[in-house]
RNA sequence: GCGGGUGUGGCGAAAUUGGUAGACGCGCCAGAUUUAGGUUCUGGUGUCCAUCGGACGUGGGGGUUCAAGUCCCUUCACCCGCACCA
């Protein structure tokens, strides 16, 4: 009689046994290869989601599998602490962010322990720590040393009420997200790293990330923005003055209709400052919101200078507008407008009554025209004088040439990216360790003042920065000259702590470095990162270039020797839910509606009817969330995790069912029900029956499968195959030693095949079966290919590409043999109707086509 | 608007990359054992007609091929990212 699984106290008492023994302690080892897997750190908000449960299973899946196939594996674990949620805590409930951090930390740690992962505790950090973020200070200042962080001043998103800055995100139609006051553009001064310095590097580059999803690779590339292109100088006709214009269609210079100033562009001023209209139209301009949907329904409105400009090549003058349309921060923050290739300039030239001559033509085209909307494509050029019928990129190099020529512009580059602003006016990040002396100006902390760290005796009763009203935290004295001085109060983006931390856990504990360079050389040498990188597709861009930035600029200050942070990276997909409506379309938690005896969903407790919405991300305000905490009590480790990896294929959406999670529950015990009462006898592998010979091809048909789909990261094929494996040998029925033999490697394979999945069930089986050892540390199986081959094959059978039957022919059969049993068959020759052969196609292993006619 | 992706049973999905479509699971149906059961076990389950058997079937239409979920052309629907970037 089978005894139930246990399952609470046999997952518990694995993990202690591994905590025991350390097995998932990790050092540098030469002696076999490295292999580093990682998952996006969380922030650590108080309680794991299923988001979590997802990402670190799979890691821990990728983890556990390269362990058993000897690799030295590093799969380490941290906290992303600084950011707002602690702020607002503080705000909302007066806990100090850092208390409030410190044990949202210790609770996480004990849900996170709950899944089994094979991590190295040993190696963890929290950023807020000084000691974590006293290498982020040091960093800073090398990189102020090399020219890579710089302060200017810039525009921010200024929210009056709660005096701080807002990011782009946090600035909702216009007002802040939190206060719901207009948001002001302010001019202050801020600290910037120069990652369009890196712009190339980080778009060629992208060409060898070939373990990236080519999603995120074409994200970035979008991002980072590069074009190539012409700038040059149009002389403003009647005035002394100058405007640099950059297009990447020089081809089209001759189709100049007008020239464009961005509304906030040095000359604006200059040239309409005073006239009739223009401060109306300004306003109007500043009036305009920028949200997507008023981006999207903005009319094209200019404001004519009176002014004419004109270009040597050109020949002839057009008039000069400021135009809302155009951006000051890209490129030149001029334009010159060709309304017949370019469909912006197409609508202002309509408003405006501006000419639309057409100056590349579409060859082979009939009834071309431009009246109704610019032509875009490839053609010959036209009305362009020395240009005339040129392609568009000779006439581009050409345009470019001239320019060059007589020094009135030049072929460039030009990017999307912007420099990376880092100041933050917060208190829960790491401080900007620089002095503001009036004499000196911004001063480097020194070394031995290093780390500046955050004041615990801080207010948040007054609204902004609580450095700014601290008594005495800011004051100190220049260490250049030793006057009174102020430091710095801002604090980094937070974005800073993530951009590095990859390398902070291959050596967690130095107090000198960020990490040590041997330590680093060995977990992420120079041309490879971590070699499994896992995370939410939401930091394609964000977070994913930052680091890459962030390594190139410490190899360039001598911390390390890496070019890329991941060299491999994997997406993974949300989890969605079911979403309840109540009879008054309230959101309704998926635990308060139940099925009625009729078979209707009703509310427990109203017994109202519910609607069953559609499955969708969860969030706390659709109340259509599952607590982990609450599965892994009810379900245990091993079924959330065969849940979360079964059916679903990592990079697409999860759906969270009830039937889902029970059946991996059911399958859990159902595993150890069966296997735990199976005796085994002796083996004998030198006399093989039959159903022996099948099973050891089984057996090692799934070693190849399973390998293969958790190596391409498909783990619903993965466990589909384990599915499939455990349903071949739990029907197989043993009579000799040849049996024994073959069950014995099935069942062993099996246990050590689903320790990725299930460690904690794979381990109390393993121990069952009589071993001493831990499964943990257990190598992976290896198959042979020879046992995958059989004597005899089943094929299917065409007819004219129809399949009427199905024949078995010796492996090695031949053309002949083949065709000889395949019109044997007497559907196949139904099927041919007394037609005459015309062609036999015979491909070994796989089809059989009879074609007749 | 630009860029990227996805469409396969009632549902989540497989398909060795051109070779027997639907592995594996969920759900459902039937039976058995327990009946305290939302347990366990066995069998079945793409659709339609049917007696053997046959017809149809991978969003729609067309094509290439002995052979197409897979390649080509065309079209529709949905999802994601960026967005007045010159």
């Amino acid at each position: 009689m089978s005894e139930r699984y246990n399952i609470k106290e046999t997952e518990s008492r694995w993990r202690q046994k591994w905590t025991e023994n350390d097995v998932f302690a990790v050092a540098e080892d030469t002696a076999k290869p490295k292999y580093y897997v990682m998952e996006m750190f969380p922030y650590p908000s108080g309680r794991i989601h299923v988001g979590h449960v997802r990402n670190y299973t799979l890691g821990d899946v990728v983890a556990r599998y390269r362990k058993a196939k000897g690799f030295n594996v590093l799969h380490p674990m941290g906290w992303d602490a600084f950011g707002l949620p602690a702020e607002n805590a503080a705000i909302e409930r007066g806990e100090h962010p850092k208390k409030w951090t410190h044990e949202n930390i210790a609770s996480m740690k004990t849900q996170l322990q709950s899944m089994g992962l094979s991590i190295d505790w040993s190696r963890e950090f929290a950023t807020c720590d000084p000691e974590y973020y006293a290498h982020e200070q040091r960093m800073f200042l090398k990189f102020l040393e090399k020219g890579i962080a710089y302060r200017k001043e810039s525009v921010v998103n200024w929210d009056p009420v709660d005096n701080t800055v807002l990011a782009n995100e946090q600035v909702i139609d216009g007002c802040g997200w939190r206060t719901g006051a207009p948001v002001e553009r302010r001019k202050l001064n801020q600290w910037f790293l120069k990652i369009t310095d890196y712009a190339e590097e980080l778009l060629s580059d992208l060409d060898g990330l070939d373990r990236w999803p080519n999603k995120v690779r074409i994200m970035q590339e979008n991002w980072i923005g590069k074009s190539v292109g012409l700038q040059f100088t149009w002389d403003i006709v009647g005035a002394d003055d100058k405007i640099e214009v950059y297009t990447t269609r020089p081809d089209t210079l001759f189709g100049a209709s007008f020239l464009a100033l961005a509304p906030d562009h040095p000359m604006t001023q200059k040239l309409a400052a005073g006239k009739e209209g223009f401060d109306a139209f300004i306003a109007e301009c500043q009036a305009q919101g920028t949200s997507e949907a008023a981006i999207e329904k903005a009319e094209k409105i200019g404001f004519d200078t009176g002014y004419t400009a004109t270009h040597p090549l050109l020949g002839r003058d057009v008039p000069v507008y400021i135009a809302n349309f155009i951006l000051m921060d890209y490129g030149t923050g001029a334009v010159f407008g060709v309304p017949a290739h370019d469909q912006r300039d197409h609508d202002f030239a309509k408003k405006y009554n501006r000419p639309i001559p057409p100056v590349v033509v579409p060859e082979n085209v009939a009834d071309f025209s431009v009246e109704d909307a610019a032509y875009s494509g490839e053609g010959v050029l036209a009305n362009s004088q020395f240009l005339n019928g040129m392609d568009v990129d000779s006439a581009k190099a050409e345009v470019i040439k001239r320019c060059e020529a007589d020094k009135t512009g030049f072929g460039t580059t030009q990017y999307r990216l912007r420099d990376w602003g880092v100041s933050r006016q917060r208190y829960w990040g790491c401080p900007i360790p620089i002095i503001y002396c009036d004499d000196c100006g911004a001063v480097p902390v020194p070394e031995d003042q290093l780390p500046v760290e955050l004041p615990d005796d801080i207010s948040f009763e007054k609204p902004g920065n609580p450095l700014d009203h601290h008594p005495t935290w800011k004051n100190s004295e220049c260490p250049a000259c030793g006057k009174a001085a102020k430091r710095e109060t801002d604090t980094f983006d937070t974005f800073f702590e993530s951009s590095w931390y990859q390398f902070r856990y291959c050596d967690a504990h130095n107090d000198k470095l960020p990490v040590d360079k041997s330590k680093a050389d060995y977990w992420l040498p120079k041309d490879g990162g971590v070699d499994q990188y896992i995370g939410g597709v939401e930091h394609a861009v964000l977070h994913l270039l930052y680091a890459r930035f962030f390594t190139k600029a410490m190899r360039d200050c001598g911390f390390v020797n890496s070019n890329e942070p991941f060299s491999g990276l994997f997406t993974q997909g949300m989890v969605t839910h079911e979403t309840f409506t109540d009879e008054n379309g309230k959101w309704i938690f998926p635990t308060d509606a139940v099925k009625n005896q009729a078979g209707d969903w009703v509310h427990v407790e109203t017994g109202q009817p519910v609607t069953i919405g559609a499955s969708i991300k969860m969030s706390k305000s659709k109340k259509n969330v599952i607590d982990p905490e609450e599965i892994l009590e009810m379900y245990g480790a091993d079924a959330a995790r065969l849940f979360i990896l079964s059916d679903s294929p990592p990079e697409r959406d999860l759906e969270w069912t009830e039937s889902g999670i029970d059946g991996a529950w059911r399958f859990v015990n159902k595993v150890y029900t069966t296997l735990s009462v199976i005796e085994l006898r002796d083996g004998d592998e030198s006399a093989l029956s039959d159903q022996a010979k099948d099973l050891r091809r089984l057996t090692h048909k799934t070693i190849k499968n399973v390998g293969e789909a958790i190596e391409a990261f498909a783990m619903n094929k993965a466990v589909a195959f384990l599915r499939e494996f455990y349903n071949g040998l739990t029907g197989f029925k043993p009579v000799d030693a040849g049996d024994q033999f073959a069950l014995r490697e099935a069942i062993e394979t099996f246990i050590v095949m689903i320790n990725p999945v299930m460690p904690h069930l794979a381990e109390e089986l393993w121990s069952l079966l009589g071993h001493e050892t831990m499964l943990v540390n257990q190598e992976w199986p290896k198959y042979q290919e020879e046992l995958l081959a059989t004597d005899t094959m089943t094929i299917g059978v065409q007819v004219n590409g129809k399949l009427r039957a199905s024949i078995t022919l010796p492996a090695d059969a031949d053309q002949k043999i083949a065709q000889d049993v395949a019109l044997a068959e007497e559907k196949v020759q139904r099927a041919m109707d007394g037609k005459s052969l015309r062609k036999f196609i015979y491909v070994p292993g796989r089809i059989v086509n009879v074609v007749v006619g």
